[in-house]
DNA sequence: AACTATGCATGATACGTTTCACAACAACAA
DNA sequence: TTGTTGTTGTGAAACGTATCATGCATAGTT
């Protein structure tokens, strides 16, 4: 180490006393005899040798990082997802290099291309840019969102959720559902939600409306609408699905100052779950995304090599969490 | 680009018909002609061509990437204080990587050596090992941790934070202060809160009390502890300065099952104010951290070549955001 | 003992950049 | 014309690693 700059193996090797190659073999898991393997280690540590992880991302072109974009880490569903994907790519040995998009479509697009930009073994992106251009030189999965036919995309089963939440107020004895959203005009996994819970209401023949609002709409519409369906300080509906946990809170506070209580006077299912995964008790009633899940299938899609036989949508599946906004007791 | 790998500047020299130096020179915004530039960017733009970052890193050890250490991100202080770091390091051309340490000290010890492996241009951490060994080849900014002389550490205002709270208090009528806490057992930033508070009662001749836990205890003492200050249900303190936002929100809830309502008959107020941060409205009164400030001061004092005069402690001002477990009406 | 097979250390080569010394050339003054 | 200065293109060298073809031992087989 005669340059102020850190060791290299070279220095290593020339302490040793043994050639280059046994010193890289040594750090790659290569047949080494113990007697070498002993001396390189020993040499290593008196130098404080590290490997330089970019000679070696330029000789083997894998760099054990991959690139996570989300809109935000502030909401929580977005935070707890990028907490488990770290944590699931730790678990492998990688790196996390997180990239915020604020749901401007042109950055997603900027930050792939970054990350394309050969820094990054893969690629996990929750995008909502509907034209988002995915080079095919890296892996890359999307998350509850299609983006074209060979781009794996892993998503909560929402159809299946739509249902069970419907399934769940009827059981809990409703008999005049709403189903309410408020989010992205893109067209995502979301809208299955509304699908599926269309879907089980029409089988069981359950009175049913539903109310879809954009981003950009604001919370007020839903106001008007819940005032229009109160007659005699009563709401037409007994069971509302939300799309979301926040959603439900909102609907909650909003049909409060409108003199609705919640669950007595009508039930609340929510979705998303979130908060059970940050160790609280659900806020209310809701349909629970398997967050950790969904994570480690990411990553694990991600990494594997063989992505021949693999189904372009994986579905997990989710569950029910009783959280105060319905009447059973948990 | 004859392989089926990327193309290099070596395609780019062919295609253009100018040497590999030039092409170089090109992307580094060297001294090139005009009608040069021009053929090698034509080139580069039919062939496809991006910058090997690893080449590019090997050559000028300049990653353009920054570590972020964090106990997690679940937490909305760490949320919210990720994705300013993320936002302000993004503006000045910086890649996040973000380790997830869950408050365990190895792990913290171990992302600090492995960003050091030479793959950032910098570390930027929030840690909770006393005995962290950091190298001092790479800048590293502690955030709200003394770590060792030579290392800078970012902070909000603790001390005159805890002033404020108590002064605020004061002026809001309360007459017989409480201060609490929980948090780690390490003696951080927030312990000065505490010291704040103290002074300005001190001074201003204020009847206080102050109670302290760590994590494992849980928040049970404090029940015992307010149980045992009621009396005729009515509490001992008329306003209590909790050093969290959560732990505020806690203890209302608390007193509310003991019967003592929050503004009525105790006045709250909290430390941290991320709610504000997250753009809504604050939860409780609270002194709020300037996390964005905090964010784009840590990535300053990172990235600055110049880190001679520094001081080795930053302190960024707090101010009070009235929350509703106050009487003062914003 | 002779031969083969196996294990393992060696050192040169290549990965795709940046950088540097040098050459080529133009512009200009004397 | 000659010499000087400044600009810009050139190609080789180096960054620190992984890998591969060699070659040398030793162990195993007949």
């Amino acid at each position: 180490m005669r340059r102020g700059s850190a060791p290299t193996m070279k220095d290593v090797a020339r302490e040793a006393g043994v050639a280059l190659g046994t010193v890289s073999k040594v750090f790659n898991n290569g047949s080494v005899g113990k007697e070498y393997r002993q001396r390189v280690l020993a040499a290593a540590e008196q130098l404080g040798y590290q490997v330089n992880n970019y000679a070696r991302g330029l000789k083997t072109n894998r760099t054990y990082a991959v690139a996570v974009v989300l809109p935000n880490i502030i909401n929580s569903f977005f935070s707890v997802l990028a907490q488990n994907l770290c944590q699931a790519l730790t678990k492998r040995g990688y790196r996390m290099f997180l990239s915020i998009t604020d749901f401007d479509p042109e950055a997603e697009q900027r930050y792939i291309h970054m990350a394309q930009q050969n820094q990054v073994d893969g690629i996990i992106g929750l995008t909502y840019n509907p034209e988002l251009q995915v080079a095919d030189n890296i892996p890359f999965v999307s998350f509850d969102r299609y983006v074209s036919p060979d781009v794996p995309c892993v998503a909560s089963d929402n159809f299946g959720g739509g249902q069970l939440a419907a399934k769940k107020l009827v059981e809990l004895g409703c008999e005049r559902l709403l189903f309410l959203r408020i989010g992205s005009t893109v067209a995502g996994e979301s809208d299955k939600r509304r699908n599926g819970f269309k879907s089980f209401c029409r089988v069981a023949k359950v009175e049913h409306d539903t109310l879809c609002l954009c981003d950009s709409d604001g919370y007020e519409p839903f106001r008007t609408f819940l005032q229009a369906h109160i007659h005699q300080g009563k709401l037409d509906y007994d069971g509302i699905f939300c799309c979301t946990d926040v959603l439900t809170l909102e609907i909650q506070k909003m049909l409060g100052e409108l003199g609705v209580r919640a669950p007595e006077d009508v039930q609340l299912i929510g979705f998303d779950g979130t908060a059970i995964h940050m160790g609280r008790a659900p806020e209310c009633s809701t349909i629970v995304q398997p967050i950790p899940l969904l994570a480690e299938t990411c990553v694990d899609i991600l990494l594997n090599e063989d992505k021949s036989d693999l189904p372009s949508l994986i579905c997990l599946p989710v569950s029910y969490a009783p959280g105060g906004t319905t009447r059973d007791k948990a």
